[in-house]
DNA sequence: CTCCGTTTGTTGAAATTTCAACAGACTTAT
DNA sequence: ATAAGTCTGTTGAAATTTCAACAAACGGAG
């Protein structure tokens, strides 16, 4: 478990707890490190929602496909996030998406009724993670509301470019990479990704963007 | 406030907190109430997003205004609903969407900052609260996956379908009546209102649903 | 270095959505 | 009850997106 402290400690459940209470707090949780191949499916879509994530190495995905096979991606899952917090904390009966690698990739769970349920009063660092989960929540609510302002555009041209925007905020600069091929682009913009590759390549020609493949600059 | 403790007791950030202990607490966070008229604006996209409300009576919406004037609905706000608590908790600068009130209403008010920063051990009550707010920002949060199922859809009929299914659900009957006129649901579901309305008669003139203005029946 | 599988870009046709405009139904205020 | 204003449904044209198919570019394995 030591190995993990590095980036444990940079996850913002474990905010304000150091290093030895949260390898004690981790054991009393009952956390377990697995790990999983590429395009390895982490949780199944239809089964329980028990389990809080932490991605500790590797990459992977939040994706619904519906009825007619069409993928949509929520978001992209990187080391240090949290995943499944949300359906566990508000106990739905199955997971209405399903987590998927992207690479080989490792991943800490906790049993999250152990987060809930027990041990509510007597535990300092008990309550410090019931507040960190509440922060991590709210967080990712504004997620989702990023991500609901950019697919709400009405063209694949506006959805592109309040996407890219929010990436060159997020990088700090105007010259970024973004961790979607074309496909998984296109699939969380919710377009077609021939219309999104057409789209690209005009944006490139007006001179408004560069780019090449996961590369892009805002001009 | 006495008058307001039935649709408190009925807000999911007070369970398990009860009457007598609930007055005290709403007095020591300083919770004021606040009645607005019909279309009155209750926090403003742009300003500090300094308070949790909590809607006593009334209606109200969370929407967004872009750049060319397309106004889109996040969502519905219904008496003992909880709004604002997303940013305030994740601690935004500044809000991103405007609440509006779609009935004349009455909104309590807390500083959030009440909630996060003070008090934070000695208060069991306060605790209680922490932990219904994490529940409450995780019930958002699948609310929020609901939205993005919806207007993921590619199509005007799938996602009017799929709106129209959780809402017989949400009812537990098919024939219910949706908190929307037809401006808003075209900007809930993110289309064109002559398009929705459009699809709304080909559905009923293939049998799949009855309908007269907010009212729907699926066959 | 070459081959092979994958990703990206391109294109034209079909389907869908958006836009604008209007008429009829409904609601509210007087 | 009437009038004014709002909401809903309808329509055709314009714009956009989706779909299918293919070619070019790329990247990894041997």
């Amino acid at each position: 478990m030591k190995k993990y402290l590095d980036i444990l400690s940079r996850c913002p459940l474990f905010n304000n707890i150091n290093e030895e209470n949260l390898l004690v707090m981790l054991d009393c949780l009952g956390a377990k490190i697995i790990a999983f191949d590429k395009k390895y499916t982490i949780f199944a879509d239809g089964h329980p929602a028990k389990f809080i994530g932490i991605l500790l190495s590797g990459a992977a995905q939040i994706t619904r496909v519906d009825y007619y096979g069409n993928r949509s991606i929520l978001s992209g899952i990187e080391p240090g996030d949290v995943f499944g917090e949300d359906f566990a904390c508000a106990e739905v009966s199955s997971l209405p998406v399903t987590i998927i690698s992207t690479e080989p990739c490792e991943v800490m769970l906790i049993d999250c009724g152990h987060i809930l349920h027990t041990c509510k009063n007597n535990c300092g660092f008990h309550q410090q993670l019931i507040f960190n989960l509440m922060k991590n929540l709210a967080t990712k609510n504004i997620m989702f509301h990023q991500k609901i302002e950019i697919t709400s555009r009405r063209s694949t041209r506006e959805k592109l470019l309040t996407y890219l925007a929010y990436q060159a905020k997020k990088s700090g600069s105007n010259s970024f990479d973004i961790p979607f091929d074309r496909q998984e682009l296109a699939d969380y913009l919710e377009v077609d990704r021939s219309g999104l590759s057409a789209e690209i390549s005009k944006l490139r020609n007006e001179g408004i963007i560069e780019s090449n493949r996961k590369h892009f600059e805002l001009i």
